[in-house]
DNA sequence: AGCTAATAATAAGCTAGCTTAGTAAAACTC
DNA sequence: GAGTTTTACTAAGCTAGCTTATTATTAGCT
């Protein structure tokens, strides 16, 4: 087995791209099945958030979904450009915006919201509870090893090495 | 518990949400890591395919890669113009490019390698062999539930229901 | 040989994510 | 109270994916 063997394997074998296919197929899917509906996934989703956050600020919204700053504010323009989204000054803060549902957005998330278990169904299928489970107990712990790397990073990186194996 | 209570619960619980938010913190991960290295995570893939199969046609190549004709071609634009990919004429069919690798590609391509590895331990520490292998076998699992349910909608679709459960 | 079909690739234009840089306002510090 | 730092957001511009439409060329049918 030489060098480049090794490689291939690693490739073969990559969680992060076997996640990204992944997820691409399922947001081509959705995609697919809501077209009609005039909303994409992510700005569903974005919505879906604000319905239970409603009169939140941008950057609380961002850091709900976990998303750049940025990316939210794109999407909010779109939002509201197509009426689903309302921006209305904060009364506190006039650097800020508070976010409101358009009350015609209401029947649209419900029918989405059928459209992703459908989806859900068509990628699980086969799969029991147990293993339902298993899978997002994973992802999960996936992601707070990747979000708690970022942490440090960030910030306890700068706390010199030996603070952090103290207890030891 | 009422309607919003169900939709939210699906919503909080969405496989193909969180597989999003994993791959992008792979993503992430991984393009910070490898950028002065001068290739984003995708065009890496791409050449690391290449390297298996230099010659090849750009739609074979989309073929390996399960991306579309149109993404591969922008990505090929891109490493050929930075002088990591070289198209040639297919002798046998003027419409289509043969792909080749440049020889400088070959140590950052092992470089990346690295990266990659390096990334996926961040992303599974505190998994052990047998897990891994689970994450691995279930993603492949879904990958092919979807890909089935595409091939049903663009061939056996058509296929009246009946034929498909004759054999019950 | 001559149409018609299918195929390889590109063009244009959309969403979704990111970074970096900038503006305006608020909050903090002295 | 003045000056600095932080915060909320926008602007510009990049990769990565998609769809739909076009162009050239090949392959298939009659």
């Amino acid at each position: 087995m030489n060098d480049q063997d090794i490689f291939d394997e690693n490739l073969d074998r990559s969680i992060g791209f076997l996640l990204n296919d992944v997820a691409r197929l399922m947001r081509n899917r959705f995609d697919r099945q809501a077209r009609d509906l005039g909303l994409t996934r992510a700005q569903w989703r974005v919505m879906m958030f604000l319905r239970r956050h409603e009169g939140a600020r941008q950057t609380e919204l961002a850091g709900l979904l976990e998303v750049e700053n940025v990316t939210l504010g794109r999407h909010i323009d779109r939002l509201e450009e197509s009426g689903w989204v309302e921006r209305r000054p904060d009364p506190s803060d006039r650097r800020a915006w508070r976010l409101f549902l358009d009350k015609k957005s209401q029947p649209i998330l419900d029918k989405l919201a059928v459209v992703l278990i459908e989806t859900r169904e068509t990628a699980l299928s086969g799969f029991n509870n147990e293993e339902r489970d298993e899978l997002i107990e994973t992802l999960f712990r996936i992601k707070s090893n990747l979000v708690n790397a970022d942490a440090v990073n960030t910030f306890e990186g700068i706390v010199p090495p030996a603070a952090l194996g103290a207890s030891n």
